[in-house]
DNA sequence: GTATGACCTCAAGTACACTTGAGGTCAAAT
DNA sequence: ATTTGACCTCAAGTGTACTTGAGGTCATAC
């Protein structure tokens, strides 16, 4: 019996679509999420006369950077706008990359600020003490990264 | 009818327990989720005769911090552990608050740094074109930023 | 030619983080 | 006294992001 590798280097011409499973080893994404994705539209791949899907190489990027997006905590809808003007079926240009790059880094961007600011909160409230004072810019999120929904006030002096 | 403001401002003390209500409009957290908190051990509540849950004063704090970690998108579980030793019952000192501050400004540092490098990957990337090209810090996550499982492979030269 | 492993679909299940609803109680105002 | 809004419990539902399982097909090895 040919191992996983073995049977994925058979197929394995330099334009050679991929098979599920060697996606999912070469990404580390499980073929039940590939599936998943596939059926929200952030993949694409064509079938086999046998019905087995093929994964043209660029997908492997794609794939890529959903699972960067997920451990920095960004929904899948998020990744979906992020992907905007990257062609699913077609292989992306250089242009076409360069612009959804940008769109990452502003999306980083914009998470990082939302930290630093915190970080430099937390130093001020460690120096200070002010985690167990009174006004606190940490915990007055409207301030911090913008609110969702009523929001919450500004602690009292008395809530010490 | 009194409005809730009112309601609130009835039983307001500046040593007295919150009500739910006001918990709620404080922090802009729903009731529903502060009994989910309560629940899973976060907060904690001491009952009038009636029943009816009153929040000490720290409580808000707590609350506070939660929903900052949610905006980060750091797990309930891990704000569990963030919260260990800052005592749930009694008002935590001030040593306790600022033992905690150090924690979380640990955890932000952790993902401020990890987002960093993606950055400082992704610049390169619009530099350079390797978004679209050969190996790329970004698409290889056992480098950036630590694995879980069997982990992705580099892109290979042919992978374009 | 048959066994084996990789693949297929579709339905259901899981985990997290809550929300919603039913049915009932509590407390302040009129 | 009764109305009204705030509160209670408990069960079920929601959305996101998947995984698991059943039942069957495809492709390669022996």
């Amino acid at each position: 019996m040919s191992s996983d590798a073995a049977a994925d280097r058979a197929v394995h011409g330099p334009d050679e679509p991929l098979t599920i499973g060697e996606m999912s080893r070469r990404t580390g994404v499980a073929p039940s999420a590939l599936h998943f994705y596939e059926s929200l539209g952030l993949i694409a791949s064509t079938r086999t006369a046998g019905n087995q899907r093929r994964y043209a190489r660029h997908m492997l990027r794609r794939v890529s950077l959903i699972t960067v997006a997920k451990r920095l905590g960004i929904p899948l809808s998020d990744v979906q706008d992020a992907f905007a003007d990257v062609p699913l079926t077609q292989t992306p240009s250089h242009d076409d990359w360069q612009r959804a790059s940008r769109r990452w880094k502003r999306e980083l961007e914009k998470r990082r600020e939302g930290i630093e600011r915190l970080e430099r909160e937390l130093t001020g409230c460690i120096g200070c003490g002010c985690l167990s004072m009174k006004a606190c810019g940490l915990l007055n999120p409207d301030d911090a990264l913008g609110s969702q929904g009523a929001g919450p006030q500004r602690l009292r002096d008395e809530d010490t």
